[in-house]
DNA sequence: TTGTATGCGTTATCAA
DNA sequence: TTGATAACGCATACAA
């Protein structure tokens, strides 16, 4: 690939001359500019990146670590993420940790060594304080995305708010009994409990740590006894092997049991009976996220921590 | 972040013997070895990326260029691509072209940018002469994963072939009518319409552009007269969305219509009725693509295009 | 307005 | 076994 040197040399003038036509330096003979472009063009001169940033200045590359990209909400961030940076002429360097904290730490120093200007992360794990020590080290300004991180800048959701919120709905609904099925212990939870501790259901709510769909169905047989069951589940994929758990089950849904989903995947409308779900401003979320992350990339400093949490909203459907 | 030549004073060595020792060099006293091990260890010395590309080697990064990283499939693909690629210690730059192809003819610049050794991309037209001139001008190999482009190694999945299977199917299955529901003229399409001529059905299968749901709907209802349909659809979201609208028609699944989709996600066998669809070798396609962009990584100078296209395999549920 | 010289952090070549 | 030195491609400071 031609370098500037080369250009340098085929249009007779130096190569700090080439660099200055070639970013637009307009102190520069426009015969000289002209020679210059004409002579990239033709070659189809693409800078060193790698030189560029070398050099000094900026590597125009985030880093994005994600827990899992073949989820459909985190696949939708990375999407939303990807668009927005490029927007502003960055590009993305992914990573997947598939919620293993080992893999988290490890990519954290792979994105080092690319000498990435910032990063962006999902974090596996809001309460600890990993991500505090990860950043000092990492020197770069790093922006939690989805979940809130300790410690961190946070662009997210409130999830105790939403599973609040869910907890109200399906005690609207008439519900009696409720299920939360997640991945883990989860702030979704907390609130989710909080929520039905206030309005005097405390007693009645049970959290089930996924692991496989017998033990879902398990779970729900075990759960259904008398009173109406109202379930969370913790994304819209659990959400969707419920229904499907409880149609084994022959039991009827929204009447028998209720089931809200978390994400508000696109399928979640589709279903039968539609699944009710959470749905979290993710365009908002990764505009506002790199949005921060540029900030302070080009305002290096220490600098007070953003919490920013947004709300999500109740798509209501069939299932509740 | 500590380099080398800093590692170097504190050791009281020089810099070359510093990066003898980090990488693996044995010609190096062990005692000066330990100290300089100490030394690197104790500042968490990570070598820089870019110095080390620019010096000439490999800068160890891939592109990854996909269509549209929201859509569950691609998202699997771009998954099982970055767990390959780290595996030989690769990391991925990730672009969405949005299926503009503008924007992939954009990001192969950037691409070159940042000296990648070596491209993976899912071309957004198969037949289009584009990417034999792209991977002429990028210098590095490309390879096309889950579909085959014209003059690329193309690790893919036969669309034609799995395209037929499924008319095969479908006629077995006692449908007489035909429809394919894609976005666009397709070779799954050309694979189906071709076996369902072979076998006495080339008039009675027709092929809809999919733009929106209600058109969906207002295809459907055209095409259900009388016999019964047999829907292929482009991909298991279509078919989603189309179960979706027969349900809204009143129209019995897989009774008056059967409906088979693409791609085989997870939320398939979960929905009601549970959707047949066309399963594709992910992982392995991963890992062949992936393993075939080192070998030309690592073994450059002009090469025989590799073909190699795995087959589908039908998963039949009860929509079918 | 243009060119010369220097440095970024590596690896590689050559001497010592 | 170790250390000087050059080179990769660019940006920047400075001189002309």
């Amino acid at each position: 690939m031609i370098t500037m040197t080369e250009i340098a040399k085929l249009a007779h003038v130096s190569q700090p001359t080439v660099s200055r036509v070639l970013n637009g330096n307009m102190n520069v003979a426009p015969e000289i500019r002209e020679r210059v472009l004409a002579c990239a063009k033709e070659h189809d001169y693409q800078i060193n990146a790698l030189a560029k940033g070398l050099q000094g200045s900026r590597t125009n590359l985030m880093g994005v670590l994600l827990t899992d990209i073949s989820n459909g909400f985190f696949a939708d961030v990375a999407k939303a993420i990807e668009t927005e940076a490029r927007k502003r002429g960055y590009s993305i360097i992914l990573f997947n940790s598939n919620y293993n904290t080992e893999s988290e730490r490890e990519y954290l120093d792979v994105v080092r060594r690319y000498r990435v200007d910032g990063v962006l992360a999902v974090p596996i794990r809001e309460t600890s304080m990993m991500w505090r020590e990860y950043a000092e080290k990492l020197d770069v300004p790093v922006v939690a995305v989805t979940r809130s991180a300790n410690g961190l800048d946070s662009v997210y959701v409130d999830h105790a708010e939403a599973g609040g919120m869910v907890a109200g709905h399906l005690v609207r609904r008439g519900y009696e009994n409720f299920l939360f099925i997640g991945k883990e212990y989860d702030s979704k939870y907390i609130g989710f409990h909080r929520k039905l501790s206030e309005l005097g259901y405390g007693d009645r709510a049970a959290n089930v740590v996924y692991q496989d769909s017998p033990q879902i169905t398990e779970a729900l047989r075990g759960a259904l006894h008398g009173r109406r069951l109202g379930i969370f589940a913790g994304n819209d994929i659990y959400g969707l092997r419920i229904l499907s758990a409880l149609r084994e089950l022959q039991v009827s849904v929204p009447g028998e049991a209720g089931v809200i989903g978390f994400d508000d995947t696109m399928m979640s409308r589709y279903l039968n009976p539609s699944l009710s779900s959470v749905s979290q401003p993710i365009a908002r979320m990764a505009q506002k996220a790199v949005s921060r992350l540029v900030y302070r990339i080009e305002h290096p400093g220490p600098c007070e921590l953003l919490d920013d949490p947004l709300h999500a909203e109740l798509v209501i459907r069939q299932s509740t």
